[in-house]
RNA sequence: GCACCGGUAGCUCAGCUGGAUAGAGCGCUGCCCUCCGAAGGCAGAGGCCAGGGGUUCGAAUCCCUUCCGGUGCGCCA
């Protein structure tokens, strides 16, 4: 119970009445009224377009409807005054003890400020990074992991039950790429001098399994045809890798609940069953594709395979689910997948990057049609991040193999600095990251602004433990009405959270978490610096302790919606600046 | 050629799923440190929300369309 829910219920109760007496029509569609804080403060502390939204279905005039509503809200001990303004909007003021309320509820709440039930625990599988395991986690897979990541608390947060999931693409032929590069490997531990090819990959990586695999099996393997020991080398190498990835993802406190094998997967014949279910509705059959527009493909000629009718959900071409020669295509064994994740969830939400996105439709249409429609897909694209290093762009070129990892970043800015500004953004949306810029100590970093707001309230603690005399406890009781009205006005903010998170968790938009915490955290400096100009404004006053108390605990709720914030995203809180 | 994502202050970006006079940071102008951390704060200037249609009480937000930028297109993964 929020306080906006509670004048959602209030709202609701005052329209039920209406209807009793006969001032509105029964049966009206409710579900596009809201009660928002105003854009303008001047405006009052809520507002609802309640009138606006159901005067023309109710046939009536808005203002005279908002009139009745508002007389009805105003009813309520906690209203000081319901007004109709505009075009038909009802302004509420609320009693300063309506803001104190919310001040203790944040004190008693604590972490759990900002929890909710609004999942009613549905099932959510969140998809996240997916890496290729073919070597080490670099940034091109930063964003798109911490996004997901972040967005799967943030759903756990409010009430769903979540699995975060990682599907290893270990049954393609980049896998079988890497086993022959380590077998190179291998060969080079058994002191042959190697030289890697164009097409392999270089990285040094893979040495150690190379030298693992060569004191098992000594030198059996070196002439040896691909068919004795491509599929040995494959499975310890993408093993290997997927150690390498996991520990990278802990770097940035990313632990997934499952790990699924495309090759498990398809050892298991789930994308036989997928196309069988799909040919019974005709959602698959045999045809030839047309050449692909665009770029002239040389080596292309007409085959016929079995293609899935995508066109039928909006996509621009029918997909093929087998290649020629009989094997799964990426797409064909991601159906399959998506089909099994789908049987155990309510809905499923896929995080990947932006050059995917000519593969999105294909996908959701192949969902849909699996589950019946019953389990929505949402694919969220997470644009490109331009890494640079005071103003001016990283050189990369991945066949020279110096890219940029991400255990290299974190090492060099920090857990919490990667994790937060990977989220300082719409994730659709490009964005720069600039090795200078995110650990500036300035207001023009976001990452660090909100957690000064942090360490200051801190500050206080140790200050006022200071000043306490010996004896003297904490004081269980402040009293509360002390706090003058900008001091109320910064818990009007701090009540905004529970909404944020909510609005965050149904639009999949964790960003909207750190842009909220950024204006928190700017409210609460403005009130701090009050104590500049007039010293008897500082939150702690040596000659006033029950004011000082009563600053303290509002200093600490802001806190505490800190650092729920700043969980939700996965970033600690800092004690104090450095 | 087609698809997806963008286009909001000089720059980088928010904009609460359709609300009231469109916001923040940087930069610019002017103030504020014997003072809890000034690593800050306050105030001001700065907008045809890319253009054009539409939907309605009401549009930066939804629909159509044009233009500009980014990404992608395959039996790859």
């Amino acid at each position: 119970m929020t306080l906006y829910s509670d004048f959602a219920d209030a709202i609701d109760a005052v329209l039920d009445k209406l209807e009793a007496t006969g001032d509105l029509p029964g049966g009206l569609d409710r579900r596009n009224v809201a009660v928002e804080p105003p854009r303008d403060p001047a405006h009052g502390d809520l507002a609802t377009n309640a009138a606006m939204v159901l005067a023309k279905p109710a046939k009536t005039n808005p203002r005279a409807l908002a009139e009745k509503i508002a007389a009805g809200l105003g009813e309520r001990s906690d209203v000081v005054s319901a007004e109709v303004a505009g075009p038909g909007f009802i302004n509420l003021r609320l009693s300063p003890r309506t803001w104190i309320t919310e001040l203790e509820t944040i004190r008693a709440a604590g972490a759990a400020y900002g929890r909710s039930q609004m999942g009613h625990g549905q099932r959510v599988n969140v998809e996240y990074v997916s890496a290729n395991p073919t070597g080490p986690m670099h940034m091109g897979h930063c964003r798109g992991a911490v996004v997901g990541d972040a967005l799967a608390t943030l759903l756990e947060y409010s009430g769903h039950s979540v699995t975060r999931e990682y599907y290893i693409n270990d049954a393609g032929g980049q896998v079988d790429v890497l086993a022959r590069s380590v077998h190179l490997r291998y060969r080079e531990a058994l002191g042959e001098t190697i030289e890697i090819p164009e097409g392999l990959y270089p990285g040094d990586y893979l040495v150690a399994i190379g030298q693992a695999l060569a004191s098992e099996h000594g030198a059996r393997f070196v002439g040896a045809p691909e068919s004795e020991w491509l599929v040995l080398f494959r499975t310890r190498a993408v093993a290997a890798m997927m150690v390498m990835i996991r520990d990278d993802l802990a770097l940035l406190g990313i632990h997934h609940d499952v790990f699924s094998s495309e090759a498990e997967l398809q050892a298991e014949k789930l994308p036989e069953a997928a196309e069988a279910t799909l040919r019974a509705r005709d959602l698959v059959y045999d045809g030839v594709l047309e050449a692909p527009k665009g770029e002239v493909a040389e080596d292309w000629e007409p085959v016929e395979l079995p293609l899935f009718r995508s066109t039928r959900f909006g996509d621009d071409q029918d997909r093929p689910i087998r290649k020629s020669n009989g094997s799964w295509t990426y797409f064909g064994a991601d159906m399959a997948y998506h089909f099994r994740k789908a049987a155990n969830a309510d809905q499923l939400i896929d995080i990947w990057g932006a050059d995917h996105s000519g593969t999105v439709k294909r996908i959701q249409a192949a969902v849909s049609a699996l589950t019946d429609g019953k389990v929505p897909l949402d694919v969220k694209l997470v644009q490109m991040v331009r890494l640079l290093r005071g103003g001016e762009p990283l050189k990369m070129s991945k066949r020279a193999g110096n890219f940029v990892t991400l255990a290299d970043v974190v090492r060099e800015v920090g857990k919490d600095v990667v994790r937060f500004t990977m989220l300082s953004r719409r994730s659709d949306a490009q964005m720069d990251f600039d090795f200078a810029k995110v650990v500036e100590a300035s207001k023009d970093n976001p990452v660090f602004y909100v957690q000064y707001a942090h360490a200051r309230i801190r500050s206080l603690h140790r200050k006022a433990d200071l000043l306490r005399h010996p004896g003297e406890g904490r004081d269980p009781s402040p009293d509360l009405s002390l706090l003058d009205a900008e001091e109320l006005a910064i818990i009007q903010l701090a009540a905004q959270f529970p909404r944020v998170i909510e609005q965050a968790a149904t639009s999949h938009e964790p960003h909207r978490v750190a842009f909220y915490l950024f204006d928190l955290a700017a409210a609460f400096h403005a009130l701090w610096n009050r104590g500049n100009d007039d010293p008897a404004r500082r939150f702690l006053i040596s000659d006033n302790p029950a004011v000082s108390r009563a600053r303290l605990v509002l200093a600490d709720a802001i806190g505490q919606v800190i650092r729920n914030g700043l969980s939700v995203m996965g970033v600690a809180a800092a004690e104090e600046m450095h």
